[in-house]
DNA sequence: TCATTTTAGTACGACATCTAACCATATAGC
DNA sequence: GCTATATGGTTAGATGTCGTACTAAAATGA
């Protein structure tokens, strides 16, 4: 168990690594993670809704979204409906960003596809979650 | 592969925090690692050679190594062989901590045991070796 | 032999993340 | 309706990790 805990760290040191080498104008996976995540299933989601799909606390969240705001990445505004909330936009500069991104990373996501048994790490996604959900229901706070 | 990856950093994540909140003395999970290291396989590496055992930068590990020494777990000396290097040996506190920790984890772990099939754990390992292997050889540096 | 290059470790600054404390707003209970 | 509690977000401080630049010692090679 602990030699499954140390060898998901490493791939996630190295893979994090890898990929903030290669993200364009110095931005972190963590950025690219949200702004991926707007694209894909649509935006006007909460500060706080983000955190949760990402697993991060909300003070994090709120360092992450300053950040892409502040390029212009994302539009943070009021949200009308609740007053101590607010609703997260992604601009046209952000989906530039994405495409710029996924360009950046394609070829070592190739390079991956050709070296590695897609289908053997296809097999591991399921008992991933399950690892996944496991912690994510059994934390402490 | 995206979707390994996200799987793979949030039960990183997840894992991380769980120890380290559980950890004795307010103590991280990579001081954990390196004084159980130096328990199981037995000390005087040098600190290099113990950064790349963890995948992480020299730079973190004189950090890392800097706290241990600090609290009386580990201790540094001289490299009679080579006037660059260090040797690093753990002391009687430093074996009292990782018990202790090991004390504070078990709950944890013998939970984990319980609730999670750990027959399909087994069988997942090999194919995440493969991919530290991967990650670790093809890295940029 | 001596100059060049490589290697081990440290110093410093940047940054992502965490916790704890705080403010403002919304919800619930009496 | 009003008070107490819960919720969303921010701020401040701590810490782990990284990259870059530096020093000192060893290895290389002409």
């Amino acid at each position: 168990m602990f030699g499954l805990l140390t060898e998901i760290g490493i791939i996630h040191q190295l893979a994090a690594n890898e990929f903030n080498h290669r993200l364009p104008e110095g931005l972190h996976i963590s950025h690219f993670g949200v702004i991926s995540h707007l694209c894909r299933v649509g935006d006007g989601w909460t500060p706080l809704r983000i955190a949760r799909a990402f697993q991060v606390t909300k003070a994090t969240m709120t360092n992450t979204l300053t950040k892409l705001s502040a390029r212009g990445l994302i539009e943070i505004k009021e949200n009308p409906k609740d007053g101590r909330s607010k609703l997260v936009f992604i601009t046209p500069q952000g989906r530039a960003f994405q495409e710029r991104s996924i360009a950046s990373l394609r070829p070592l996501i190739e390079k991956m596809d050709q070296d590695l048994d897609l289908d053997a790490i296809v097999k591991i996604l399921p008992e991933l979650k399950k690892l996944r959900e496991y912690f994510d229901k059994n934390r402490t706070n």
